[in-house]
DNA sequence: TTAGGGTTACTA
DNA sequence: TAGTAACCCTAA
């Protein structure tokens, strides 16, 4: 069985201000263990920031900090970005931001104990591991067919289909026409061969 | 579920 | 500061 949740909890933010405000931890429950988690962070603005202040005058940080978990209010706080008309694209800031939570309620929130806690390694960055495994499952499967890569290559990865298929679109802007300045991707060269003649089979087309 | 446009963080 | 990388969002 399979729970997905947004929980909350206070976020500690690297640099001061009140952009550093609203902070939240996605994860899902898996078996009963975390078994994925995302730091997410929305704009603040005035209005965000007296929002989610009421709300966390609501809460009861103790009863959390003893164990519990509560639904999201940011749940609402992104409903309420959504009434103010934003269509697309990522909204607001990102910033890199540090949990102090983080280690006990992934260290400690296991229901049965009998499986890895599978966090973020690379909290962003694709690795050359990654990299290569990408390229195997496109080798194997084909481009477009990114649930079948994601189950065979990455079944306990982070990362989605939909990342996967961002990643093979950012290596063909890389390798396929080579008008790039710069990659910061640091490849062996017979995996960026293998991308240029799989780029060629399966050409990004924009 | 996938493709592609768009936004933002990061890097040289 | 421009270019790259990551990833969000929506349409189909």
């Amino acid at each position: 069985m399979e729970q997905t949740g947004l929980f909350w909890g206070p976020v500690q933010e690297e640099d001061q201000g009140l952009d550093g405000f609203l902070g939240d931890l996605q994860f899902s429950l898996a078996s009963g263990t975390a078994c994925e988690h995302q730091m997410a962070t929305y704009p603040a603005r005035d209005d965000d920031a007296l929002f989610v202040l009421q709300l966390l005058e609501d809460a009861d940080l103790d009863e959390w900090l003893s164990g519990g978990l509560h639904q999201s209010p940011l749940g609402d706080t992104l409903s309420h970005h959504q009434m103010l008309g934003r269509k697309s694209g990522r909204r607001g800031m990102r910033k890199r931001r540090i949990s102090p939570w983080g280690t006990f309620v992934f260290e400690e929130t296991t229901l049965e104990g009998n499986r890895e806690y599978i966090t973020r390694k690379n909290n962003s960055r694709w690795t050359a591991k990654e990299v290569e495994l990408l390229v195997q499952g496109v080798s194997k499967f084909g481009v477009g067919r990114w649930t079948e890569l994601k189950k065979k290559y990455f079944k306990t990865s982070i990362r989605t289909s939909v990342h996967l298929k961002d990643k093979w679109r950012n290596l063909l802007r890389a390798y396929q026409e080579n008008v790039q300045k710069y990659t910061l991707l640091d490849l062996e060269p017979p995996l960026v061969q293998q991308i240029r003649k799989l780029a060629a089979k399966h050409p990004y087309l924009k």
